[in-house]
DNA sequence: GCATTATATGAAATCGATTTTAGAGTTTTA
DNA sequence: TAAAACTCTAAAATCGATTTCATATAATGC
């Protein structure tokens, strides 16, 4: 009846009494342990169901040895970006699959924040760590690894170490992505980026340059723009881009916040996608579809990178000792209505 | 030099040797406690500082008593959905700055995840849960909050039992977006809800519909329709709508993510908004100045539900016993141009 | 059939903190 | 000036699990 009432959790010390056996025989039951008598088992089992135990993961945690504890942390620079969102959503899946927990840690693209988390991470005992972090010469992340403390980095690498990696194909996403709009006519095509800082943003305008050169166009320089990863940027560049003399026929948009301004500063210029204008954006989303017209954009499978990322720590933690891996993902490109193959004529006259 | 090289970790012991006092003695340091003489005091945070110690938390959180161990549980349905992105942010905002933890949970949209981090949560020890449960008659968490244990509901509320709570005053906020559109000139006007079970569904049909009635028009159940809170009913519904021998001239979509699957088929159609058909949306989204034509919508302050359910939930913490209570926040009509005064006129005839 | 090994269990130590208990030295109070 | 009340600190117990160590019995080898 009023089982769940009895207040104070019951403890595996409670299981131990009822079976009529030690602690020690308790856990190895839980821990599905060698040498236990079936006999044995069945009692515990069955005080464990009757009691409703349910072992406390913070007891356990203390005391089992390093790369046991079942806790890891996953840092991330912005959890409003869907975009790590989906990395969340990939690590959460596989932990939870795992009967791990994961400590999920939204620095909001502030360093000193990171700091604090990363000690508070370690205060929590975590076994290891899944980070995007703030740059690619971030000290703390870095003198962790040094340390051999167990961490993946996704979206980003990290300068002068070497670390567990799960990233995206860059430049050739950036690539695909211009050279798309080459196919479709445009020869003017500026790039807006996200902060210069981060590699990806970097690796982007190398694709976006090749792409260039690939098809025999000049690299000018006043058509690459770096902005600071935020939704304000997006907007200014681009207004900017607008403002040119002779303006761009096509925009390569960073990521998807600064896509977001693009689009802001396009529409309340009341200019036409793609026939006054034209957008790829780096970062398929999911309201891609619901724009007017929908976006052509590069896809970055994030919910894999957190499920490969996850995957990656997992087997350090079993084998410490084992060399570094890289893993790259290809990106997609989602062809919609941002383009326009009509720009082809317009730009052969 | 090589401070951080030494691999084991640092303990309270150790701090406690080279301070020349005892463990307790080092522990009253770090707690603030009374009765410690200066010189002590100082000793012991040299040793601190010199060894680089900082609390295992772990540790700390398997002694303390209930309510202290500064970690809180906190429940989302769905992680993918900015307006929760935002009450997480609330939350961390408020738990960081007083040291405390938060464990962050997705389960996404599933009764049976729900369950089973409910478990991990208690396992984990955590004081307190912030959570917007699957749907009213959550049998789980509705014995929680029978038990007494320190929860907090933002969203949505928990029938038969009385909880903290903040919410949002859906029937006002839904009654505004309705009569916006009525005065712009709309007369029929369509509801696309979400998720019946779910209260937020049914309040805003509520003020869908005193708003119809104070205006003197006539509610016809063809207009409202409920779907399942994901993308693809929003495309669905609003299909059904467009094929009506005489569709809605207006659009009132229950939620972010029926918004998306909304404009997604509008669009798909090829017609014009607000010309041909008028929308708003309850939640506004950051992307929602980025859509063509921008959208009007309701907004909801998720960071502020955030903010106050994790404020909430430190003063039940503080007083068990005080009555529960409940916050309503307001919402706000962001109006932009996706309803149309044009409408007007044409609605005259 | 006896030494060895494998199987099965319990007692006690342990993880790293907080808290309780106890007691020594000081100050205040009556 | 003796009792009571503070002030300060250490030793030991504690939180709830896992792990080590010890030991008893059963199975196996030769």
């Amino acid at each position: 009846m009023r089982k769940k009432s009895e207040k104070s959790k019951v403890s595996l010390r409670d299981v131990a009494t009822r079976a009529g056996v030690s602690t020690a025989t308790v856990s190895r039951v839980l821990n599905k342990q060698n040498y236990i008598s079936h006999s044995v088992k069945t009692r515990v089992e069955k005080a464990i169901k009757e009691l409703d135990y349910s072992p406390n993961r913070v007891a356990r945690r203390l005391r089992v040895r390093d790369g046991e504890r079942r806790l890891l942390g996953l840092l991330v620079p912005d959890i409003q970006n869907p975009f790590y969102v989906d990395v969340i959503r990939g690590v959460e899946d596989m932990v939870f699959a795992r009967d791990y927990a994961v400590y999920i840690c939204n620095f909001a693209q502030n360093y000193e924040k990171e700091k604090t988390y990363l000690n508070k991470l370690q205060s929590e005992s975590i076994d290891g760590l899944i980070v995007a972090p703030y740059h690619e010469e971030d000290k703390m992340v870095i003198s962790l690894v040094r340390e051999k403390f167990p961490i993946v980095c996704v979206d980003r690498g990290l300068k002068g170490v070497d670390v567990d990696l799960v990233v995206v194909d860059n430049d050739k996403g950036a690539y695909n992505a211009v050279n798309h709009l080459i196919d479709v006519g445009h020869r003017r095509i500026g790039y807006v980026g996200g902060l210069y800082s981060i590699p990806t943003s970097r690796k982007r305008r190398d694709g976006y340059v090749k792409a260039l050169v690939d098809n025999g166009l000049d690299v000018e320089e006043d058509l690459i723009k770096f902005g600071d990863s935020k939704h304000e940027s997006g907007m200014r560049l681009t207004a900017e881009f607008l403002d040119m003399p002779r303006p761009p026929t096509a925009l390569f948009t960073g990521n998807n916040v600064i896509t977001l301004g693009a689009l802001e500063t396009i529409h309340s210029r009341g200019l036409a996608i793609p026939t006054d204008i034209a957008i790829v954006g780096f970062d398929d989303m999911f309201w891609a579809n619901s724009l007017n017209p929908p976006l052509t954009a590069v896809l970055q499978p994030g919910y894999e990178i957190g499920r490969q990322a996850a995957d990656m720590l997992f087997e350090r933690l079993e084998e410490p000792g084992r060399e570094p891996r890289k893993i790259v993902l290809n990106t997609r490109l989602m062809v919609r209505q941002s383009c326009g193959a009509g720009m082809l004529k317009e730009a052969e006259e």
